[in-house]
DNA sequence: ATGACTGCAAAGCCTTTGCACGCAA
DNA sequence: TTGCGTGCAAAGGCTTTGCAGTCAT
């Protein structure tokens, strides 16, 4: 993934966000910018460390806010990273999207993609007289580094 | 679902349990009873109704307790069915199983199951030098019902 | 000027843990 | 008899809300 895509993301995210009335504040702006860099699902904890590490001093309370916000209007996606916690990664305006192997052992996160996986959640969504915005696959085992 | 097939379940479970070198108390049984009876992902709050319903008195901590020891020995499947709300649902010892489409509006689960799906996720895990030992997909959208 | 945006602290909510008693084996 | 199993109440951990000050427009 290209550091120019991430990029646009912000850009992107960040037009969105004005066509859907709200301002360009500070940490709405700062925590899209943290987002738009990052390859996989990152937890709020994540969020606001990189901030902190950025020198943005942004409260705890606007991170979960502005991921509220972004997901309302599916800026980002939310999933479960691990028992309680929830993860949020950046939504690509083309569709392109991945998926998640999560280890049990030590909660590492792999990413894949399959198109004909994808195939085959388009034909049953199509199929389910259910209005389909969003899907995600999670496969649950044992890591690599965590069978040896 | 037939009522054969719970009422097995509740056996199953029961025995592996036993061969897993737990004891037979009043609680797991009960929540294992209740759990043998749903068709579809329930959370801790209805077992506990249910549990109420039924007039076993089980404290709220083992009902948790008791789901926990029963993922740990995959006899069930927890997933999220709301915002940092566990479902959990019955492992079948055959390995059938459905997946979920859940409705953003009305929280509504849907089940469903589609071979080819099935057949796509196994290809991809067994590339994926991970160790898959369950997975589940989700879709997310509005219902018939929330969209009239 | 006006109402959206923020940070801080407090509250919420689901879930887990500590502890003493009861029960299975 | 032994120590697993259970209920109750308290604690935990992530997330949300209330509120007053600040900033974008």
């Amino acid at each position: 993934m290209s550091t120019a895509t991430r990029t646009g993301w912000a850009e992107h995210a960040l037009g969105k966000l004005a066509a859907a009335g709200f301002r360009r504040g500070g940490a709405r702006t700062a925590v899209v910018e943290v987002l738009a860099d990052q390859g996989c699902a990152v937890t709020a904890f994540d969020i606001e460390d990189e901030l902190r590490r950025r020198g943005a001093s942004v409260g705890r309370a606007s991170v979960y806010r502005v991921l509220e916000q972004l997901e309302e209007i599916d800026l980002v996606h939310r999933l479960e990273v691990s028992r309680g916690v929830a993860g949020y990664e950046r939504v690509e305006p083309g569709g392109e999207h991945h998926h998640h192997a999560i280890c049990r052992e030590c909660g590492r996160m792999i990413p894949f993609e399959d198109a004909s996986l994808e195939r085959a959640i388009d034909k049953v969504s199509g199929r389910m007289s259910f209005d389909a915005a969003e899907h995600e696959v999670t496969i649950r085992g044992c890591c690599e580094r965590c069978s040896a």
